[in-house]
DNA sequence: TTCACAATTGATGAACCTGTCAGAGGTGGC
DNA sequence: GCCACCTCTGACAGGTTCATCAATTGTGAA
């Protein structure tokens, strides 16, 4: 009987990766916390359980870690909202299952959702993590009628914006899945749902998490 | 013939007064440009034309300060939207014209809309700044039936967030006035409006700025 | 003019942060 | 087992930031 195939080939480069990741996490645990980069080096390698020295086999500078940090949340983030929404045929119950959703993750995955709030707004037209997703399901919506949009920029903004802007409650006011379905519904109309059917897709019986 | 009288009565306070907001502006500035707080004590002083140890008689920490310049800002930023719309009746209109205008204050007052685009959002719903303004028309819209809406705050947040999203497209992208008008036409339906009133209140002429 | 008081100023030393580097320790080929 | 190679590690020097404070300058009243 052979050994199960590890991921790599040689100690050397799981060594190596197992560092990085530690790294990465601690920055992506210190971003949650504080919201800022002000930490220093040697907290952070504290942090990671990881020599001082270490951080410079990785990364040059801070920003460099920090930004690897918030690429690696918004990824984890994306694939968190499509192993859900996968297998929805109607572009706008994925929509409103992604923005209600997210509310759900802020309570079972704090850590990525902090960081999706504080930093995932300049990443809304990026290639990573939510932007093109919700991209290709507005596309989606508009070639199909059932969304009414001039342009899709302009409808992706409002929307990433409406979403952070939930979680920015949500973290001040502390809400509840109600609001969720609201916001959904807000999200709707504003895609060019009637008023009725943005309720009726709102308050549709959400998908279970995995 | 009477000398007009000045706003303070003695040069002490006006002296203290000027080291302060110089104080204040320079940080306006760095957070502008850079967008975090990370410029040392020295910078700043330099900046503000002020001595080091001036820094310490006005703030005991640089997040005193910054919080200071946020607050400034988003205090000059609510009133600028004021001057423009306290004539208006119909609160979808101002509402329009809020947005629209926030496009136009990116170009002309740039530093401002920068603080407003990276600070903006934890302030929606503070009580100063855009916030209690915007709250306030909501609500009138709510109570005479324009607007559509279960929970206030939500709408909130979902406005104040696809403002925000705009300001960062247009940073991002650089984007024109037709932008300004379609987001405001997505939020108009947001609030309830039916998609032809959106859009025709999205394009009435915009009052001139003062 | 003289005086008391308030605000400003930059020098100072302690604390901290960064990037480097030589040595230690783990890894795989032979 | 032996050796070349790769990664990890923390001590160190150089530079920067911070908060304090004694001296200086500006202000208003007598």
């Amino acid at each position: 009987m052979q050994k199960p195939t590890p991921q790599t080939a040689n100690r050397f480069e799981r060594r190596r990766a197992h560092s990085r990741q530690a790294l990465v996490t601690a920055a992506r645990r210190i971003l949650a916390e504080s919201g800022d980069t002000s930490a220093s080096i040697q907290e952070i390698a504290a942090r990671a359980d990881v020599g001082f020295g270490t951080f410079y086999n990785h990364f040059a500078t801070k920003t460099e870690l920090f930004d690897a940090a918030v690429a690696d949340a918004l990824e984890e983030y994306g694939q968190l909202l499509d192993s859900v929404t996968q297998h929805i045929d109607d572009p706008a119950e994925t929509i409103s299952a992604s923005v209600r959703l997210t509310l759900i993750l802020a309570a079972t995955h704090p850590e990525v959702t902090q960081i999706v709030r504080l930093r995932g707004l300049p990443h809304v037209h990026a290639d990573t993590g939510l932007g093109p997703r919700a991209l290709r399901d507005l596309e989606v919506g508009r070639t199909s009628g059932r969304f009414v949009l001039d342009d899709t920029k302009v409808a992706l903004s409002a929307v990433g914006g409406a979403m952070i802007g939930l979680l920015q409650l949500n973290t001040a006011a502390g809400i509840d899945a109600k609001a969720g379905e609201q916001m959904a519904e807000l999200i709707l109309r504003l895609l060019g749902l009637p008023l009725e059917e943005a309720h009726e897709v709102a308050t549709r019986p959400l998908p279970q998490l995995p």
